[in-house]
DNA sequence: TATATTTCGGATAAAATTGTCTTAAATAGG
DNA sequence: CCTATTTAAGACAATTTTATCCGAAATATA
């Protein structure tokens, strides 16, 4: 569905997200061993949602990353997943026709579209904040 | 959504059928052609769909592929999916955790359930039969 | 039987994705 | 000002995916 750098992509945003709510900044090493990722790989993909505004930075001893308060319920996991891979997931032909096209249609279309419009839908609804709420009480997981 | 593989393979599938149901058998070059994709990345393709048994092959002058009629309303999407990128695609973790895991489970779990079941029932109930209705009066193409 | 056609299978190559390493830049705190 | 800590940036490496190539095997037909 989405790439590893996605996936690690969200999981950071989410653990972000948490620990910011509690008035903490996190850094590299701490976020990725909150969730499981290849600690310099997962650098890198901080920096791309750095440069997308989804979270910030700050160098120097107790440096680290944080998602401001007030965004927390903003933003949306499509933002995560545009930034990273794009939005041919929910957005392209699922057959791989370059772009989805309802005038020339692939034989899939129809069945397709309802599926891609409910993730879509789903992607763009869902604020990382309502993601964090099982975390502390520790319902749901970044790890196992 | 799928890999590169797995909709030349959806697409090719689609192709086959629809010529089996005219009596034709089609090759490789023919394929390829029709779907537009690499002549021999899709030669491979071919070959794991035949041993899956999803197409018949014969090799030799007037040979090619074919799908058996009586097969091409079993044929689900989802048998293509399976054969060649596997089910992950529809029963795993979202968020890439190994294995989505009720008990345990990852923050979009409930959200993404909800889409990936959707995804999943759509795979396992179309069936290539339907997919070529549109094709040779022209509502839907394979390429574009 | 000889030949041309076609799939099969394995090796190889190219490109994209995933992952690591190293150095530079920023900054907090002594 | 100096040092330790942390992110930024770019080069590099490994792995996976995508794609090509070639010789072998099968087969229709002349
Ligand atoms: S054209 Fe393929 S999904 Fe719309
Ligand atoms: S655990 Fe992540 S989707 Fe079920």
């Amino acid at each position: 569905m989405f790439s590893k750098a996605c996936e690690y992509g969200i999981r950071a945003s989410i653990y972000i997200a948490e620990q910011s709510m509690v008035g903490k900044r996190v850094n590299q090493k701490e976020i990725s061993k909150a969730i499981d990722s290849p600690e310099a790989f997962t650098a890198k993909i901080l920096q791309q949602l750095t440069k997308n505004n989804l979270i910030n930075s700050e160098k120097g001893p107790s440096g680290g990353f944080t998602m401001e308060t007030h965004a927390i319920d903003k933003i949306k996991l499509s933002n995560i997943v545009s930034a990273i891979d794009g939005d041919e997931v929910y957005k392209g032909c699922g057959l791989g026709l370059k772009k989805c096209n309802e005038k020339k249609p692939c034989p899939a279309h129809d069945k397709f579209k309802i599926v891609r419009d409910e993730l879509k839908k789903m992607l763009e609804t869902t604020t990382i904040k309502e993601l964090t709420f099982g975390l502390k009480d520790g319902f749901t997981f970044l790890k196992r």
